[in-house]
DNA sequence: TCTTGATTCAAACGAACGTTTGAATTATTC
DNA sequence: GAATAATTCAAACGTTCGTTTGAATCAAGA
């Protein structure tokens, strides 16, 4: 069933990530989409049914793999350190190494998604609510639980607290990149994701670690 | 010259950042802002101009005494501290809690616009760039002198990297609180503007004085 | 080859948008 | 209190939007 290998849907889905990052969900229409994936207008509703469904179609295809991608990884590092916690740069590797890999191996597409991801947290429009807290939810609970077998001392809300807190050294730290290289005068760059993922991994294994 | 008392732009301004910051920019249009007001249509126009400095009229209005407060804050951390560096917890108090008092103020007015400072940082529209830029440059550029000072073990790029992580923090929990609530299932909320600024400056402080 | 289903296409639909207009109304000045 | 400026108002402008339609085109299977 080759459904996602169909030329016309690829090219919408492939046009609407681009343009969607560079100008925003309502700011980019179906005529700009169809014009840049060079199919017709009213193929968005044919194969997609609406815009809505089309860019729900387009967050998946970059969220899924991702978060397959995440627990994998924490599933190899606990399977890794057996019956004891994982360590705590292990835990914040599994959760920041696939998106950064992403953006090192596909460079333009990589950084396009991290946009997405800013732009569909910052979006109220209610549409994208469910995939935003299905994402979350799931992941999250995860990695507060190895979290807290690693930092005992942490009580379920001070987990909570933290772990919100890394998620935002890193949605911040890559979406909003350019603020930092305009910011540094250009001595920053988000281009090595071993080197950004190290500082990163770093800075919030120290203030995880930081006694209450 | 009673300009910003006038009634209807007041009015304006406030039932926008009401508005936007429940839509999105481009979703709400000025029919809804004009009849939130209570004023005529045209009066948008005729006050502002257009809808988009209507807007950048309505974040202006928020952010300029927000980042006098924080330069003035660091200023009085200086004088304080004399000849010696700004203890580090003084210069994030001095970054986050402007913005923290607006929300522990004026609860519904103060979260508004932290969801507005998300949106205009996500939103790849080019009309709200230059604010965003002259809006974190100048301010960035102050407090990463205070940190060098502080912290002289830190290099510049490092110091960048670094403040550049704290903000994401900071913005990250107070923009997407209710992600928090959701994930931690009510346990984590963001109601005591002290405790929040409690527990960022422990974790960013942490962070910040991380050996490299 | 003929038929059937899937896909593409040009064209149009109604709705909503930001903005403009010019007259009506209100406020200010002399 | 008349004259002048500032503001409000209803109505309309032209444009763009997402979606729908029905015919044209394509791809196989019988």
């Amino acid at each position: 069933m080759p459904e996602d290998l169909h030329a016309t849907k690829l090219a919408l889905l492939k046009a609407t990530e681009r343009l969607v990052a560079a100008k925003g969900f309502e700011a980019t229409s179906l005529r700009a989409i169809t014009a840049a994936a060079k199919v017709n207008l009213a193929a968005v509703n044919y194969h997609f049914s609406s815009k809505d469904a089309l860019i729900l179609a387009m967050l998946n295809r970059r969220l899924k793999p991702i978060n397959e991608a995440r627990l994998a990884l924490l599933d190899q590092f606990e399977k890794a350190a057996g019956s004891k916690p994982v360590p705590l740069e292990k835990i914040l590797e599994a959760l920041f190494r696939p998106i950064l890999d992403l953006v090192a191996r596909r460079s333009k597409e990589g950084r396009d998604f991290l946009r997405l991801i800013a732009l569909a947290l910052a979006e109220p429009s209610a549409f994208l609510k469910p995939l935003v807290e299905k994402e979350f939810s799931e992941k999250t609970r995860r990695f507060h639980r190895a979290l807290r077998r690693t930092l005992p001392n942490l009580s379920d809300a001070e987990a909570h607290w933290r772990l919100h807190f890394a998620h935002g050294v890193f949605i911040h730290t890559v979406a909003h990149s350019q603020v930092l290289e305009c910011t540094s005068q250009g001595r920053c760059r988000i281009t090595k994701a071993d080197e950004v993922l190290r500082r990163i991994i770093n800075f919030c294994a120290a203030g995880l670690r930081s006694p209450a």
